[in-house]
DNA sequence: GGTTAGCACTCACGCTGTGCGAGTGCTAAC
DNA sequence: GTTAGCACTCGCACAGCGTGAGTGCTAACC
């Protein structure tokens, strides 16, 4: 990893990926030298590619044809060799655009997110929500249904309405589920879940509230409300632009991806391990360790509000994409949802 | 369509369709002559099924090869050949295992019947979300967003939240919201949606309520929230076990396909269609006039509360399907959820 | 010593011809 | 009306072959 490479290696290296990015075929050493700006015969680069391949940064599909990037590659490429052009007015103008529409609910405003991220770059659109704990509690409400079951109902502070079903109510009225809902309401109102947690727990370890038979019961069931995790919904949008890569021709690879979009787990752990990490992050292929994804990558950046990171969202394609394309758009949606988000905060 | 066949076509239709079904592979004279409880050599057969590809119902893809069924072939054989079997004790378990967790929302019980539709049949589910009118009203609550913005949650008696987003409610006081709501809680409750639209329609008429300026308010509010459709969401699920299917070995078809999966207007259009109808429907191939489903079927089953049908659910897969045992399976769903949404109701 | 022309070699790919087998339609005999 | 027989069709798998792209190696060149 740390082995670096010199600068006619580094060019030669650049030419191929950004060969191989546009046509999908493997790309031999006389295209190479046809190539503006590198004055070398086909021989010459054959060397260099001899090596770069001996370093695992390229190799050859069979004896006759010519390189195409490892992942190993495309990662070199993508650290040390990418110059991201920033987005003009009229593409930022394209991407606003999909927002023009007022009203917007919060869940809707993610999915057209990853609506507008599939369209535009041509791949997958990822939208991972807010986790409920990164949201600001703004309001809760609890009805009761009929079978002794209690619906819950939370709004955050920007608009994120989750729902949840809990049993044992039985023995609350809805006036005393009121009182309960106006109490949390006054006492939560302006924190974070994750901050209502422990005030929760807090007050409960205090036992403070004991003296009120109804305020105790509100804290047992927000306690309860708070014990698994909720929210971090996955949206998946585009799925079928990915059909229309040549390097889906194979139907065997074709199905395990879309597996792995219905399964949403596994994408949703990888996700959720960009979430502490600053701007677009970048997962090539195999190095994710997870084999359904072989041969995509993930462009991914957080999108968030003056709190903090609230949720992720990205693109995932081809590891063979034109990363200095997909990496603005990325990176300027997820400030444009920042920002949307933040207004409607306050 | 009225043509009538003889006896003897009929078993030998039958006799090649099921072939088929099982196969995937154009079936000849031969194989349904070697067939149980068809006594006949080759040749004869191959006279009817001369005679059956003539009035449409099976053809050749090539000279040499079998016959197939024509969508009017397996329009005719759901029509008046085919027995459905019941579930046994075993199946319906199978079925009812999924549902055995508690706490469901109604969301999750939808999207959950979509997985078990999916899994069961080994094609993809589909779920056709209650149109919020044919809900029946149990709680409203208005938020104001910062901006002017004013976020509507709407629960349903069966515990199925929805929220919306209406611009313009500045002038009015989260104070004067609660009113509001707690006015429209009182007025409303028990009523199905579209009853609550005739009743704000009517009152609005009366001007009955122009005496209070914060009721006034509250009827304008309503009836900008009831005029587009809310809810009615389509959950897709298990789209990849399609592509196990021999068919869809042709990537253009599959193509195709998951464009309308993401689509989904087209399948909604479908799918509201089979609202008014009773029992399980079946729409075959290109008779339902929508290419992107060519060679695929739809099986469907409404299900219901005690008010009338909530909404649709349903199979799509290859035509070449065992429609013997998916159709029990759809209605069988179908009983199931009605029932699990009846008891919400109480 | 790096660079390059030349050359032998490899191998995927597309084309063609061939044999096989499944299935058909027709005809004539039962 | 049924069926055996037969000639015919056609998709498919397979083998053989030429082509072209690309390689690695070597030896000459600057």
């Amino acid at each position: 990893m740390a082995e670096d490479l010199n600068d006619r290696s580094r060019q030669i290296l650049e030419a191929i990926i950004e060969d191989y990015i546009d046509s999908a075929e493997p790309v031999g050493s006389r295209t190479v030298s046809r190539r503006q700006g590198i004055g070398l015969s086909p021989a010459s680069i054959r060397n260099v590619m001899s090596d770069l391949e001996e370093m695992g940064y390229i190799c050859a599909p069979h004896t006759s044809a010519g390189r195409i990037p490892t992942d190993k590659g495309y990662r070199y490429y993508v650290d040390s060799l990418l110059h991201v052009r920033q987005l003009n007015e009229e593409e930022r103008q394209r991407i606003a655009l999909h927002y023009r529409f007022k009203g917007l609910r919060v869940e809707e405003l993610l999915q057209e997110s990853g609506k507008v991220l599939s369209s535009i770059s041509k791949y997958a659109g990822l939208v991972l929500a807010p986790r409920f704990t990164s949201t600001v509690f703004r309001h809760i409400e609890f009805l009761k249904l009929s079978t002794g079951r209690l619906l819950v109902v939370f709004v955050s502070q920007s608009g994120l309405v989750q729902n949840k079903v809990i049993e044992g109510g039985e023995d609350l009225s809805q006036r005393d589920l009121e009182k309960i809902s106006s109490y949390l309401n006054q006492t939560l109102a302006g924190l974070t879940i994750a901050e209502v947690k422990e005030k929760i727990l807090e007050e409960m370890a205090e036992e403070k509230a004991l003296y009120d038979k109804l305020m105790k019961r509100a804290l047992l069931l927000s306690g309860e409300l708070l014990k698994d995790e909720m929210g971090g919904e996955l949206f998946i949008e585009g799925t079928s632009n990915i059909l229309d890569q040549p390097e889906f021709a194979d139907v065997e690879r074709m199905k395990r991806l879309f597996r792995a979009f219905e399964q949403k787990s596994h994408l949703l752990n990888l996700l959720d391990k960009s979430q502490h990490a600053e701007g677009v992050q970048i997962f090539i292929g195999n190095q994710t360790e997870y084999s359904a994804i072989e041969g995509c990558s993930l462009v991914t950046a957080n999108y968030s509000n003056r709190r903090g990171t609230l949720g992720t969202l990205g693109v995932i394609g081809p590891s063979r994409m034109p990363y200095s394309v997909v990496i603005p758009i990325v990176d300027y949606t997820a400030r444009l949802v920042s920002h949307l988000l933040e207004n409607d905060t306050e």
